[in-house]
DNA sequence: TAAACACTTGAACAATTATTCATATGTTTA
DNA sequence: TAAACATATGAATAATTGTTCAAGTGTTTA
């Protein structure tokens, strides 16, 4: 992640020396077009969010059931306390909803954008 | 990523308590067609690429312009050293490819694959 | 109502990753 | 051929992230 004190040291040096940049036209171009600084970082963040295996392997566990917490665990082979970490992240990211059934909370996909998004990847995956 | 004596602990685990399992029906269906490590980690691994805002930038950048290093570093606003560790990634992924021209190096995207799965990306960024 | 259960949470630790800095490589130009 | 340039690279550092462990919450059951 980049720090502010490198932004301001960037505007800095191009002030000094325009001239630099060797393809001026395609980088104003570009420059025009180019995702804002937090489209960027959201973007980002739900690559992010799917660039993790034990993820990866609970969003495709919920493509298929709807399912609890230890069904999950014993799914993708990580503990309880880990997946309920990662769940607590795509809950707050909006990529999973729970219902409570008694003691059990049963987790499904919440966003059918990212399942896409996730299919996309999964043929990427198989050529 | 998860330790090997993890797993051998797991197994130990499921042999002294099978029932142990909330929806052992749904989790033996799920597990029949769960994605293999193999490819959980494959498809984590390329959204882990994406989910870099710099990489982000530089992806979106190639998708409308051949460029070169210092183009780069300039509209990501990150310096060329860190543009260049980021291009070797994407590199070594097969993701971008480049030219030579004299001193530059020209890059470019290398898998419009990737490119559908950065688009679909994108929509869910502008909702 | 106490124990058991399913899950969550915070803190600590370990692993991974992004960036920087210094140096190296390959190309062009003076 | 030396200097300048564009980029690459390895090592070091800093930041981020995943997992574990111990303790906590809410629900059911004995």
């Amino acid at each position: 992640m980049k720090k502010e004190e490198n932004r301001i040291q960037e505007e800095f040096d191009n002030e000094l020396c325009e001239a630099h940049f060797i393809h001026e036209d395609k980088v104003m171009e570009v420059k025009k077009i180019m995702l804002t600084e937090d489209k960027s970082q959201a973007l980002a963040q739900i690559f992010k969010t799917l660039g993790d295996s034990t993820r990866v392997k609970i969003i495709f566990a919920l493509m298929n059931h709807e399912l609890c917490v230890c069904d999950l665990a014993e799914i993708t082979g990580s503990s309880e306390s880990a997946v309920s970490h990662h769940l607590r992240l795509l809950r707050t990211q909006k990529l999973v909803k729970y219902r409570r059934e008694g003691k059990n909370l049963f987790y499904s996909l919440d966003d059918h954008h990212v399942e896409k998004l996730f299919k996309e990847g999964l043929e990427h995956v198989y050529e």
